[in-house]
DNA sequence: ACCTCTATATATCGACCACTAAATAAAGTG
DNA sequence: CACTTTATTTAGTGGTCGATATATAGAGGT
């Protein structure tokens, strides 16, 4: 017989695999990514990639958790209660602004911008995890400025999708961060408006 | 013989079906609106799609420029240059904000969304009809305000593509109106700052 | 009435989509 | 070693994608 017996590779490491496709879906985005495509960056053959993830909408939950652990901004840091949110609103977008532009090729925020998915199951995924860093904004100011949290969360909202959204669509380093340092500017100079010193 | 022979419709009106496109194309975004989509809603078959617009690409061209027509801010209005920008751009914020969340279903700059397109002709497409806009705001405040005109643009750029964002995402319009008027009052603020009375 | 031209309808095209059934090679267990 | 389990392989599924070849029905001119 010489026909070659059909050979098979080791088991493949499933958390490379999580890496991977974190990469190819922050810099596509989730509908641009195919099977294909992932399949063939992971060098694994379908199946392996349906017994190992369940399915492209798994896998990319995963990728978003995994994203959100070593590339999240530190929420806990950046808006530490004691901090004041003159100080601490602008580091937060400044920080956002370098994160999003750092990379020439990984740009903007994964999870925000897997928000703009059309499967409604990713889309979800993606909603659900954003609104926990909008939820700990929220909660930070509502400590620390009570009067108007939301109107300023809201705005921060917005001012962190306008950063990402531009990020992905080619602005560059130096430009995303003079934008936050401006926004960062404002939000102090208007927080100081309301209180010019502290009460104790 | 009692088969039915081929019924053929009138010719259809192809202006309106730029009209339908628009809206698919509005509300769903361009990749997630498929031939079937269209050819449903315009009640054709694909070849009389084909004869009347040529391709996909080119019918969402069409249906964005009559997007731009209709819908666009007026700009020269809004910044005209007889106008002090502390005045204009919170005006413009407002008016973006105002349609992005006015109707229920066609929510955002269909152009600022379309150049999130996976395919690259759409997404050209839109970056070019957006750039105008750009080019306009640049090119007003590098009258009335040519010290740091370029910083002021990109601020105003990022916020607008925020709140459209921001508003397909379902922020309901008076969060987004709210978020013109704050970003709008930060910029009066920062330009009464530089120039706190009129020179002449 | 006859012919011409245009735009329609039928019926696909090949490519790609996410996903899987069946077979088999490797690894684990006694 | 023999046996089970697990994960890989090959080879496909049905479906949808954007776009089209071919035939024919309607509109207009003469």
């Amino acid at each position: 017989m010489n026909a070659k017996t059909r050979q098979r590779r080791p088991a493949f490491d499933r958390e490379a695999g999580v890496a991977i496709a974190q990469a190819l879906f922050h810099e596509r985005g989730y509908d641009a990514v195919s099977l294909a495509d992932l399949t063939n960056a992971m060098d694994i053959k379908p199946p392996s990639f349906y017994a190992a993830y369940g399915s492209k909408a798994e896998l990319f939950e995963r990728a978003m958790l995994r994203y959100a652990q070593e590339n999240a901004l530190p929420l806990d840091e950046l808006l530490a209660p004691d901090r004041p949110p003159a100080e601490a609103l602008p580091a937060l977008l400044l920080a956002a602004a370098e994160q999003y532009g750092r990379d020439s090729v990984l740009r903007g925020c994964m999870i925000t911008e897997g928000m703009r998915a059309d499967d409604p199951a990713a889309r979800q995924m993606a909603e659900s995890l954003a609104s926990g860093g909008l939820q700990a904004i929220r909660a930070y100011l509502d400590q620390v400025h009570p009067q108007g949290a939301q109107a300023l969360a809201d705005y921060v909202s917005v001012t962190l999708r306008g950063l990402s959204a531009s990020a992905c669509n080619g602005m560059p380093y130096e430009c995303l961060t003079q934008v936050a340092r401006t926004a960062g500017r404002f939000i102090a100079r208007e927080l100081e408006a309301d209180e010019p010193t502290v009460a104790s």
